[in-house]
Order: structure tokens, then C-alpha cells, then sequence
DNA sequence: TTGATTGAGAACCGCTGCTTATGATCAACG
DNA sequence: CGTTGATCATAAGCAGCGGTTCTCAATCAA
């Protein structure tokens, strides 16, 4: 049985004459008369009856008309699934996420994918921060989201956002009512931190820039999980250390016993880029890249 | 698409190896290659990721293989359907009644029809006392339960019932204490009975045999509609008239003030059988005569 | 490097499914 | 009652497709 046989007795079934239903079909008479004629042979079952002159669904005929149909459908479907896939419209995105983002990114950029492709299921996956989990993770992610920016052959990228990192500080500390802090003046306070080892470029970095700026004695360090932002934020609020954060980081966090406070003199900018292979894409890849990218111009 | 290109896809998913799957679907391995190529192409999606060593379902292929499946799970049901179609344990049959029939026999057919082929549809449709429904309603019944028995080319039959007619008395009436009644003690007295016009050759024969026994003043006739057995029985319960009725009836006419007499000089006898074309029988309508008769050789 | 494994490509061939032409049958009609 | 038209089935021919076998290319293990 085939198809074909399915397609053409459907056919047949709904016109109850042959020469409409060629027509239908877009062949000859002759071939649909053969159709179902081996199709009646193969189901050992006569699914019409033919006076020369009527055309008639016979009760075995009835019965499996819905049947028929509903095979149709289903291939219908699965066709339709496949053009989905084709666009880009359905699909699934494996989406690489490195923690400590600014705190409203992902559920922002999830929501953009949704509105631009309610079909596709966008899987997010935080990773540690991997220099490329493109292809370092064995090319499971079609998509990342990352800080900083990745240099690799074959790798495109867009800048999502790019914050400045200032200093979180008590409310009831003496630089509380400042507009702003110099690097220098961190000299000797307690600060809250991600560990050393959960990402050491960034952490030598930051320190690094600090330190030309002339913060010469750095406090004790209170190391917190990366990623826990709360943990941070907690100990700045109970006036125990100050912490480098994201206005926005502070922003998220309920309580109110912490103030933000830019650096004067120096630049410590986190950039997100989002990642994508630029050869080997999928359409639903594509197609979420293309949303982000037109959502970035719309935002300028 | 076809349904051999949705199998070969189904079972290299399955197999994941090309060789093997080729093995299942007992056929070379350049063609189950060939095959899910041709699909690959044609829904203009990589359905696997082959390297040499392995191969792998891509996201579209993952999310294609439920379709596919399920498009050959209903082809499947669709080969089942018309298997128990030919085998007749699914179908339909259209069942021509005749009205006036022991009223507990129709239910107990369908029951023991039921029991023979549960998925089978019995339709059971009351026709009017017509001489032969099984071609002269254009063949739209398979099988006929009738009164009498057919006699014409082609038709198989087999008597189903056959009960004797007798009086159905009021209960204060003088013959109530008799224990059966002859023909000629009708005289004079009153009858319930379905119009001569309902059906003639019946009305006349049982007519002719009562004259025949003795029977020469025929009270007034009462008409209700033929079938109508309990509009007869209440007016025989009022002391109305007296009906010639099957034991059956009066049995199952529930008030109590009727008392049914046989015949002591005539039988008048009807006849059920149950009748089908014997050329042309559905493979359902075989299985119920089938049915029919082995529980009349076990009813003996 | 060598051998084994595995998927893809090439060449061939028979079956099948479409075509056109024709036949058979029945209803409608002059 | 023959004729005509409509309709489905059959016949014969041809092209394409799906299968085969043989072979190659790439990768991994030894």
C-alpha cells in the first residue's frame, strides 16, 4: 500500500467518478481506474461499487475512508513539519549561557525568541564560562550567550549589551553619599567576589585595570559561588564588604540597604555578545539570530 | 514522500547504522542510503549526521521521527482495519426486520450477534411486510429476518423461530377457563387486528384457514397498526375484543387481565427465518449467519 | 602503514506506473 | 429499437524509479 493508493481512493471516494477524480489528480482515467483497482487487490476488499453508470463507496469502503484520510493527514502533517523546520519556524536552539549575565538578559532574550518563533523550543543551558562552547562542547550549541567576545575562525557574534561594572556599597558607608568612587579608594576595604579559579582571565583583569589606577592594597575577599549575586549582595547590604557589580545586578536586588556607584576613573565594561556558528547554521538558529539582530537596531 | 522512504527513515533512526537497518528492511545497504537521501532531499532537511563511524539523528530528524511514526502506526491500523474487514470481525450490516416478531427474538439476534463479532455494526432497519428486501430494496440489506420464508433464486434461508398463534382472551371472559379454542367458538366475537391493507396474503391465509375450520361469522375488527402487538392487548384486556396472538406477545404484554388459548382444530403457525443472498454475502454478514446457525445447532 | 568498517557513488536492469488508444456496457433518446 | 453518449476497464508501449552488485572514500584501531 502506498500513498499513491491512499490518495487516489480518497479521491475517487469524494468525486464517486473516476474521470473528476483524474482530473483531480492530474492524470489520466486509466491510471486511477489501475490505482484502486490494486489497491482493492491488495486489501483483498472491493471498496467501490461500479455500475457503468454510478460509482459507489461500498460499506468496507466507507469504512476505511476515514482511515485514509486520516493517514493523509497525518502526512499532511508531517510535510508541514517539515516546512516548519525548513524556515526555521519550528525547531529546537541549544543556547549556551554563561552565568552572571546582567540579571533580566535571558528572560529578555527568551522572550524576543518566543515572539519570533513561538514554535521553536529555545533550550538555555548555563555553562561555566568556557572559552567557546560552539565548539568546544563538541558543537552541541548552535547558539551562545556569553561575556567578552570570541575570536575564532568561523564564529560570528553580536554585542547584546555592554554594561559598566561599579561598586556596590553599604548605605551606611562613608562612600555612600559619593557620586562616584576611584579605584584608590577601594584601597584596604573588604570586597565580595567570585573565586579566582571560576574564571581567572576576568578576575586578573578587573584586577589588573584596578590596579593601574593606583588601588595598590587590596581588602580581604569574600568569595562567593560565580553566579550567586544575591550571596554578594547580601554581605555589602549587612555592611561586611563592598563588591564590584552591575547597576543593573543592584538594581535586581530587593533589599534596599545597598547603593551603585560608578568608578570616576576607570572603565570596567562587561560586554554580552551572542555567538553562532556562521557556517553551519540551522534555520531556527538563523532565524533567532536574525530576531536578536533586528531587535538590537529597533532598540538603538 | 512515500511510505517506504518514511520506513527506511524510521528504522535507520532506530538503528542508527545503515547496514543493520538495511538487514530489517531485507534490503541492500546502497538503497536504504539512496532512500533517506531521496527524503533528505525532498523535505530539504539532513535528516542523520553521518561521519563514518557513526551516525546520529540532526534536531529535525529527531523532531520528524514522531511524525513518521505515526504516520505508519495509522497505516498500520489501516492494514488491521481492512484485515478484520476481510475476515469479517469489523464491518457493517444492515438488517431488514420485519414488524410482528416474538418480541424478545430481536434483541437475542443482536445479542448473539454481538457476541459473534463485537466490532461489527448490526443496523437493524423495520421494513413494511415487503415480499423480499434483500433485492427489492436495491440490495441495501444483507440479511432479511422475516415471517415465512423466501423462496427465490439465489436467497439462502434458515427458519429461526417458528411459534404457533393462538387467542389472546380477557380474563373475565367465558372461554378464559378453556383450556385451548376451537376455530368456529370465535364466531360472532369482536377481534383486535392489524388492517387487512398491512398485509394481505397474510390477513387472507389466516382467514381462510379459520373458515376452513368452521369460522363463518367474523365479528367486527378492531385495526391497529400492524407491529402495534400492546394497542390489540389493551383492548382485549378491556374486554373488548379477543386478538389471534403469539404466546410470546401475551407473555410479555404486561398487565395481566389476558389469557392466551391455543388452538384446539388449526395451526396457524408463523414462521421466522432469517435470509441472505447466497451469491453475495459480506464477509461480516457470513460471520453473523454463521453465527446464527451454530446457536440454532446448539439451541436444538 | 595497514586492515576493517561503513556510508556513498556508479552502472545496470526489471518492474511499475503513467500514457494513449480501444473495448464493453448501460442509460437516454429519437 | 437502434443510436449516441457517458463511463469504467483493458491493452500496449514507454519512461523512470527502486533495487541490485561492484567499487570507492573516509575514518578508526592495531
Amino acid at each position: 500500500m502506498d500513498i499513491r493508493h491512499l490518495k487516489c481512493f480518497v479521491v475517487v471516494a469524494e468525486e464517486l467518478h473516476f474521470g473528476r477524480a483524474a482530473a483531480r489528480l492530474h492524470i489520466a482515467q486509466p491510471a486511477v481506474s489501475q490505482t484502486v483497482i490494486g489497491l482493492e487487490r491488495e486489501l483483498g476488499l472491493a471498496l467501490f461499487e461500479r455500475t457503468n453508470r454510478r460509482v459507489e463507496l461500498t460499506d468496507a469502503g466507507r469504512a476505511l475512508l476515514g482511515e485514509a484520510r486520516s493517514v493523509l493527514d497525518r502526512v499532511d502533517g508531517t510535510l508541514a513539519l517539515a516546512e516548519r523546520l525548513r524556515l526555521g519556524t519550528a525547531g529546537r536552539v541549544n543556547v549556551a549561557v554563561t552565568p552572571a549575565l546582567p540579571p533580566t538578559l535571558l528572560t529578555e532574550l527568551l522572550a524576543v525568541f518566543r515572539a519570533a518563533a513561538p514554535d521553536v523550543k529555545v533550550v538555555a543551558k548555563s555553562v561555566g564560562d568556557i572559552p567557546d562552547p560552539l565548539t568546544g562542547l563538541g558543537g552541541r550549541f548552535d547558539l551562545a550567550i556569553l561575556r567578552g567576545q570570541i575570536q575564532a575562525p568561523g564564529i560570528a557574534s553580536v554585542v547584546v549589551v555592554t554594561e559598566p561594572v561599579g561598586v556596590a556599597v553599604p548605605a551606611s558607608h562613608r562612600l555612600a553619599s559619593s557620586e562616584s568612587v576611584s579605584a584608590r579608594s577601594l584601597g584596604g576595604e573588604p570586597l565580595a567576589a567570585f573565586p579566582r579559579g571560576a574564571a581567572p582571565a576576568e578576575f586578573d583583569r578587573i584586577f589588573a585595570v584596578l590596579a593601574a589606577a593606583g588601588l595598590d592594597d587590596v581588602g580581604e575577599i569574600h568569595e562567593s559561588p560565580p553566579g550567586a549575586v544575591d550571596a554578594s549582595l547580601r554581605l555589602v547590604a549587612a555592611g561586611e564588604a563592598l563588591s564590584l557589580k552591575l547597576r543593573s545586578e543592584v538594581d535586581a536586588f530587593g533589599s534596599s540597604g545597598v547603593v551603585w556607584l560608578p568608578f570616576a576613573d576607570v572603565d570596567l565594561s562587561v560586554v554580552v555578545s551572542a555567538a553562532w556558528r556562521f557556517d553551519v547554521t540551522s534555520p531556527a538558529t538563523r532565524r533567532l539570530v536574525d530576531a536578536l539582530s533586528s531587535w538590537l537596531n529597533q532598540r538603538t
